[in-house]
DNA sequence: GTTTAATAGTTACTTTTGTAACTAACAAGC
DNA sequence: GCTTGTTAGTTACAAAAGTAACTATTAAAC
């Protein structure tokens, strides 16, 4: 029926079900045990690496939009996860900080994903791992919008 | 702050950038031009791509849930891009089929599809390329939920 | 043949996301 | 100081997606 071009070898396609599949199985981890939604453990994921952050900030290396961050951190908030403070020298800000519990659960989760990222790549060698990283981080950059 | 795992380098994260990223970019393509949304340009390329088929055909294909697929029906059925035709010997299928207004839009589409990818993949070998998607289709089934 | 189960597809309802408009705070120009 | 513009974050509303219950039809069991 078709010509030369195939749906299933397109590349943007197969990143989405890749995408897709690999985030509904890392989901396990976070949604029944903490109640999280994909947002939620991303904004916690940025804090229990990078230490206290803006919205702002997190929304930059995130890539995410600062819609998604305001209501992550309201949730976690709500689950008492993290606590804002504002900043004194700008008052429009405010800095994230983990809990004791949020960081518990970032230490917990960080484990289940290290765990997680053992098995999707218990198949590929360790080039196949690096290359594979370098060119979804380019793809991810290219024509980049910023949102 | 943190101590070994780093998000930045988690795999689902990386591939749903990069998904992201890529298919905000495609969009371009379809959203204006054609009004379309994703789940319908999906539609629109199986059945381009495939030929007629039922809506349950294209789900399992596409790993598409049954009411994605049933709102990009009709969604294009309204554009007047296909037309479904019930099955004389099952009258709970439906086979589906391209106009020639849809198999038109299809043939621009994936000439889109062909040069968008072709920038994607501009800095990448052969080898990388070819490597690239096995990883990635092989990611996509990996846990597969029927869903 | 009549009940029971299974399948294709749709619809109703809920949750999540996207977009745009908003408030509050700051900064610059004058 | 006061207007003008900019930035951080939130909220309201609209669009899209997920989930479950539904209808219609077929198949199987008896």
């Amino acid at each position: 029926m078709s010509h030369n071009f195939d749906v299933s070898q397109f590349l943007p396609y197969l990143l989405n079900q890749a995408a897709e599949q690999t985030s509904v199985g890392f989901q396990e981890n976070y949604r029944e045990r903490y109640g999280m939604l994909r947002t939620e453990w991303r904004v916690l994921f940025h804090l229990g690496k990078y230490g206290d952050m803006t919205a702002t900030e997190i929304a930059r290396l995130a890539m995410m939009h600062k819609t998604k961050i305001s209501r992550a951190v309201s949730a976690l908030e709500d689950k008492r996860f993290l606590r804002r403070n504002t900043k004194r020298e700008d008052r429009r800000q405010e800095t994230l900080s983990l809990t004791v519990a949020g960081r518990k659960a970032y230490q917990q989760l960080a484990q289940s994903a290290a765990d997680y990222e053992a098995v999707l790549t218990a198949n590929l060698s360790k080039a196949e791992i690096t290359m594979l990283k370098r060119v979804l981080k380019n793809l991810a950059l290219s024509s980049d919008v910023p949102r």
